[in-house]
DNA sequence: AACAAGTGCAACCGCAGCTGT
DNA sequence: CACAGCTGCGGTTGCACTTGT
């Protein structure tokens, strides 16, 4: 639309936030709730554009964030979620309780991005006696830009083997309830079956724009797949959703129309 | 001990979807 | 229908801290 960016920066802090700046952020919301963030600031009083309030909100000062170490239930969770998500890292944070989309991505890029290349480049080691040198070499802006050409796949030395990761990475679309069905449909939609079968559709994933009251409160299938997690309580959460649970909800409304269930079993294989 | 390189994470940026007018 | 504003997302950057030489 080619409108300004939200935040002009004239007279607005930037960069860390300071203890003073999270007390009146975590005041104004208890009082007034989450929302409205352009107007946010400068209600509260901070000299803070709303997007960087929303981003601090959302990523280190919501109370029912879950510092510490990701474990490895969860680690294990996010690469499986990863594979059949690709980099929706706020869908794959919405099944992690307490996990911010933010966290979960730096932790991919951190850590299971290399492990996951490391693991499968251990498979054709004979392929890759070649590849960069080893520590000490580059420096940290080009550390940075192969880290981003490894991600992409675009590294010619590691790009099978990302393909044998990476099963599906869609372009980046804005997670919400009907997006969350689009994708899906756009998946049996692009299945090689459905190709064949022409008409074939899931009954249950017609598309759901409720105005984002909730998730999919319009399709029963996608409130059992994609509930609103911060409707409960992380304790409630967590007592009752095991981690294996929610890839198996996935796994099964995948194979709920027998559609995508070749897709599924490539990615346990 | 000093420096360089590597790592982790908070924060920023730009884009795109949704909604109201 | 077109447009503008708001919101949320993924990608990227900057910097403090850690580790290696």
């Amino acid at each position: 639309m080619g409108r300004a960016p939200c935040c002009s920066k004239v007279g607005l802090y930037r960069g860390a936030w300071t203890a003073k700046e999270d007390t009146l952020l975590i005041n104004y919301i208890q009082a007034h709730g989450e929302g409205h963030w352009r107007s946010l600031p400068k209600k509260a009083g901070l000299l803070r554009c709303g997007k960087s309030c929303r981003l601090r909100w959302m990523n280190y000062l919501r109370p029912d964030i879950k510092r510490g170490n990701i474990t490895p239930d969860e680690d294990d969770l996010i690469i499986r979620l990863h594979s059949l998500l690709g980099n929706r890292w706020s869908l794959i944070a919405g099944r992690l309780p307490g996990r911010t989309d933010n966290e979960i991505k730096n932790y991919w890029n951190s850590h299971l991005s290399k492990r996951l290349m490391k693991n499968s480049t251990e498979g054709n080691k004979s392929q890759c006696m070649g590849g960069s040198a080893g520590k000490g070499s580059g420096t940290k802006a080009s550390n940075k830009r192969k880290q981003k050409e490894d991600s992409d796949g675009i590294s010619s030395q590691n790009g099978e083997a990302a393909a044998k990761i990476k099963i599906y990475l869609p372009k980046a679309t804005k997670v919400c309830p009907s997006s969350v069905t689009k994708y899906i449909q756009s998946m049996i939609r692009s299945s090689p079956r459905n190709v064949e079968d022409g008409d074939h559709t899931m009954s249950g994933l017609k598309t759901a724009n409720n105005g984002g009251q909730g998730w999919g409160s319009n399709n029963e299938e996608l409130d059992g797949l994609v509930c609103d997690l911060n409707s409960s309580s992380p304790n409630s959460v967590q007592n009752h959703i095991m981690l294996d649970d929610i890839y198996e909800e996935y796994q099964q409304l995948l194979k709920a129309d027998g559609i995508v269930d070749s897709f599924v079993d490539s990615l346990l294989a």
